[in-house]
DNA sequence: GTCTATATCTAGATAGAC
DNA sequence: GTCTATCTAGATATAGAC
């Protein structure tokens, strides 16, 4: 065997990390198979020994980006409303918007996802839920918790398409306010 | 001439719509030239006696689409916040996350919006602006206009995501509720 | 495992006939 | 205006050498 017995697996991982930047930077229909194994210097001919389809690799990619970002967003069993505070700072944040590589999968993917196949979607709603569920504990809110997800997704969709950077800042600044305000709100009530 | 006067104008009209619709469903990058051409009944050749590039398309595509989302969603000057409760009621409805071709473009064709020109995102951001500062006078409240917007997107982008009927329903179910209590919790405000 | 070469298809765009 | 034919480039996927 010229290649040791973790080279596979590697290449495998390289590949999956280098696909999931370029897909959520420049859409992943639109990137040909050739240019992602350029990404990690391999030639197209090489990727069929990694995965059996183009669409394979799309689902691996969403389960990887899923399971990472509810890793970030769900949390640890534990932590309480502070805990979903932070992450709504995080995820509105300028730097979030204008990096996609480095950015949860939804904003930029959503559209393409919509129309992927029912395997990928359900992977996507599974996780949504895993979220939706810990911040509706910790909210003690269950439209609140996918008001909170709907308002990331669509403050960050919203950022990426204007032009000028200062509209740009003003759509993140208000949803972050704006949520800030409803989780203050809905505190309020439940120490009524 | 073998063609009256108003027959291009007309060319033009028809494909300018089909595109929005295929667009909307599709993927614009993904829909070839000739598929757009056949939906009107002509091939792909004469589609450069329409617009020079398909990218010239496009931009012309999100102009219309922007322009008729706006007229919906602005309204005319003397509407109060009911018109808001209205939109956020339609936008946010099952209908609209079941069919993208006949619905609002930025759900759709946001993440192509971003990786788009200056031009196209300059339209986009104009046209958002307008709705937001539409909003903000009815509301009474800046940030909660951008808010609203953003939560329209981020829930039809999310509904179309997952698999599941019942969690699509609740995705919007949950975000209508929660924006109907935030513009009655701002009225409330405004009227102490 | 990865290469090169190739098969097959489709893309965006142009040229010239009508 | 729209057609057909064609150019060039890119796509996904496969085959066989190494």
């Amino acid at each position: 065997m010229r290649y040791s017995t973790s080279h596979k697996e590697e290449t495998r991982q390289r590949l999956l990390q280098s696909s999931r930047e370029i897909a959520k930077r420049g859409g992943f229909d639109s990137t040909g198979v050739d240019a992602l194994m350029a990404s990690v210097g391999l030639t197209g001919g090489a990727f069929y020994g990694h995965f059996p389809s183009k669409q394979a690799l799309f689902q691996a990619l969403i389960e990887e980006e899923m399971a990472h970002s509810t890793e970030l967003l769900a949390g640890e069993a534990g932590q309480d409303e502070d805990h979903v505070e932070k992450c709504l700072r995080q995820y509105l944040s300028h730097a979030h918007a204008q990096h996609p590589e480095s950015g949860c999968a939804l904003p930029a993917l959503g559209a393409e996802i919509a129309r992927a196949g029912s395997e990928v979607r359900s992977v996507v709603e599974q996780a949504l839920k895993r979220t939706q569920k810990s911040w509706a504990g910790r909210t003690g809110d269950e439209d609140l918790a996918w008001a909170l997800l709907a308002q990331c997704v669509g403050a960050l969709v919203l950022a990426r398409a204007v032009e000028g950077e200062r509209t740009r800042k003003q759509i993140l600044g208000s949803s972050r306010h704006f949520l800030a305000q409803a989780l203050a709100a809905g505190k309020t009530a439940r120490e009524d």
